[in-house]
DNA sequence: TCCTTGTGCTAACAGTGTAAGACTTGCGTC
DNA sequence: GACGCAAGTCTTACACTGTTAGCACAAGGA
């Protein structure tokens, strides 16, 4: 580095995760950005392509970190039913903690914007293993799905908050998945 | 109207969320809204509060029609499994055809804008009655959300196409639906 | 006839993303 | 040591955004 950097990319994705969080997609710009990195906005696509990828970026390091985090709920061994929960309550933890991220994972993507594919199946590949343990191969898929989906809608709803019903939320995820696991260990019992 | 008006507020409504739908967000601005009206940006502030105005409009009408159209899924006569499925098509289907509004109405809402209350509650009424014929009173809201938290998150990752996993998605839903309903009446006949 | 009221217009301000080009600064080489 | 190169930053500029202020004009009622 002939000059010495001002700011380094780890730097402008912290920030504009800091940023993101706290105003949302709307709130990340290039010049709020660069006054709080002491550069002028310009400056910053010497190190970031544009502010769509600085966005894919951090969409990227979400993912990853909600696969690690999934994958670390529980350990491998747990039996699937308590592994779900600890699962969906991670799952939760997660999107609580990083509302806006999640939501930016999860939503509408603009036609340019695009998720390393890789990340999205590595971050799904510890809910896979878990159901492997319990269900034919063949179903695992479906089940996963079913599982995943119960998992991820019951904390985008909890996100949304106006949606609650009015009755506790985790408790009516933990019902769905013990109702699942009950459904499928019968299944496994029977022929 | 001592002036004969040259856009009417349902006009501007059904643009704006035209635009909505081609472009997200971002693409519904004033000036395109106007010039696609035949009027100028400024003008519209004679109809419409303001942008986030406008959108929450949308996101009340669109709340409006989610709610008809799960009303109008299936008779109540339906025995629940097959109401839940046809429940949850209505929803896909809905959510496909109206990508970013139902993105609008389950992500993060910036601060001042507020979705109707009575509007949500409506909406989720009619899978509340749904469920209420099946399960005891005390039940109903658990069961109710782990429905609806099974059905949106299907839809929700349906939307965001990366993370289907490569199976039939509908049949993932089905399933989780089916073995909801089969818990509920195994529990139902016994005690 | 005039006046009020509703509806539109233009002009303007402050903010945005980003492209172009000039400048500084340090390193490697002669 | 002088020179040039190239990385990193800067300023400037353009086209776009939401929104406000102030003015123009058409229609209907007095």
């Amino acid at each position: 580095m002939p000059y010495p950097t001002r700011v380094r990319p780890e730097e402008i994705a912290a920030e504009a995760r800091r940023l993101l969080e706290e105003g949302g997609p709307e709130a990340v710009t290039m010049r709020e950005l660069g006054r709080r990195l002491g550069v002028q906005a310009p400056s910053l696509y010497f190190h970031v392509k544009n502010r769509d990828a600085l966005l894919g970026l951090l969409m990227d390091q979400g993912l990853e970190e909600l696969g690690d985090i999934l994958a670390m709920a529980a350990p491998d061994s747990t039996p699937l039913r308590r592994r779900l929960h600890a699962m969906a309550d991670a799952y939760e933890l997660f999107a609580l903690a990083n509302r806006q991220l999640f939501a930016l994972l999860f939503g509408p993507r603009p036609r340019d914007v695009l998720v390393d594919e890789d990340l999205a199946e590595s971050a799904a590949a510890p809910l896979l293993d878990s159901i492997r343990t319990v269900v034919p191969e063949n179903m695992v898929l479906a089940v996963s799905q079913a599982a995943w989906s119960m998992i991820h809608g019951h904390t985008s709803l909890a996100l949304a908050e106006q949606f609650t019903m009015g009755g506790d939320p985790a408790a009516a995820v933990h019902l769905a998945i013990d109702l699942l696991v009950d459904g499928l260990e019968r299944a496994q019992a029977k022929p």
